[in-house]
DNA sequence: TAAAATGTTGGGTA
DNA sequence: ATACCCAACATTTT
């Protein structure tokens, strides 16, 4: 389920702490107990419990929609797909169901990965290039400028949406924060990558980070029936908003499908370019 | 019931 | 090589 925000949110509630929800730095993994082996995508499940043992959670960050824990030998790398969750709870808990891996932590708590469609995934590796390598900048680091968004978009010739959405362009946006950056910039959905014009691309730019920031700022978005205390769905501009009114401009949201994937878009804030389909 | 859900990947086509 | 389409993965919810 988690976008960008979210795997920030959720890296700064492991490293900080939540509540009465500890902070994991510096804890020691005493044991990991695997209940379902398909989240490990590497190393085979048995070297991964082995390796992990006695490790200490020393650095929590995020790279792209990846969690990058860096222990005291390598890094645990972790994606949450569409469904997945982390959480810390006092040891001694009974697992839940879709509680696919814990790790049982000195001072008496356990992270767990909990993912009830199981298409998230775990990496133990040496060198966190080895899966993270093919990821596009990051939004919103330092070298990702408005001059660099506008040669990417004008190497490629691909509508923008499913660009925008390919982890390899551009690393962390997803199908909500997509089409908020997009009706931010005032851009049609199928724009095609190589007709943006000058002010267009620093209109998207500053829709990507803006849409970003106030996500990471709203503590990430809590929509389905997964409930992490986020608040940025009730400041969504379009998704999920189909036949509402546009806050901007009054106009109907509608809702096509792009890529597979359900697009919100403002038919009077974000006009198709009349050469925007290409052909 | 059928459809859809914050994601990615692999296979096929042009 | 590039771009695009579809199916698949697995479960829950509306």
């Amino acid at each position: 389920m988690p976008e960008l925000p979210e795997v920030e949110t959720i890296a700064r509630k492991l490293r900080e702490g939540c509540g009465a929800d500890p902070s994991i730095l510096r804890r020691e993994i005493l044991s990991v107990e695997i209940r379902h082996p398909k989240p490990v995508a590497f190393p085979a499940v048995e070297v991964a419990r082995e390796r992990m043992r006695s490790l200490v959670f020393e650095e929590i960050s995020r790279r792209g929609k990846f969690l990058v824990c860096r222990l005291s030998h390598g890094y645990l790398l972790i994606h949450l797909r569409m469904s997945g969750d982390l959480q810390v709870l006092p040891a001694g808990q009974p697992p839940r169901k879709h509680d696919h891996v814990i790790w049982h932590l000195s001072g008496d708590a356990d992270l767990r990965f909990h993912d009830p469609r199981r298409f998230g995934r775990i990496w133990l590796v040496e060198s966190p290039q080895d899966v993270l390598g093919p990821l596009g900048p990051e939004p919103l680091g330092p070298d990702f400028t408005e001059a660099r968004l506008g040669e990417m978009l004008r190497a490629r010739k691909r509508l923008i949406k499913p660009l925008l959405l390919d982890q390899t362009f551009l690393a962390g946006l997803g199908n909500i924060y997509t089409d908020e950056a997009l009706h931010r910039a005032r851009l049609h959905p199928l724009r095609r990558s190589d007709t943006l014009h000058k002010d267009e691309v620093a209109r998207l730019w500053h829709g990507i980070r803006t849409a970003l920031r106030v996500g990471i700022a709203q503590d990430g978005a809590s929509i389905d029936w997964v409930y992490r205390g986020g608040n940025f769905q009730n400041h969504f501009r379009v998704y999920g908003r189909e036949g509402e009114r546009c806050k901007k401009c009054g106009a109907k949201i509608r809702r096509i499908i792009v890529g597979q994937r359900s697009t919100y878009f403002c038919p009077r804030c974000q006009r198709a370019g009349r050469k925007s389909k290409g052909k």
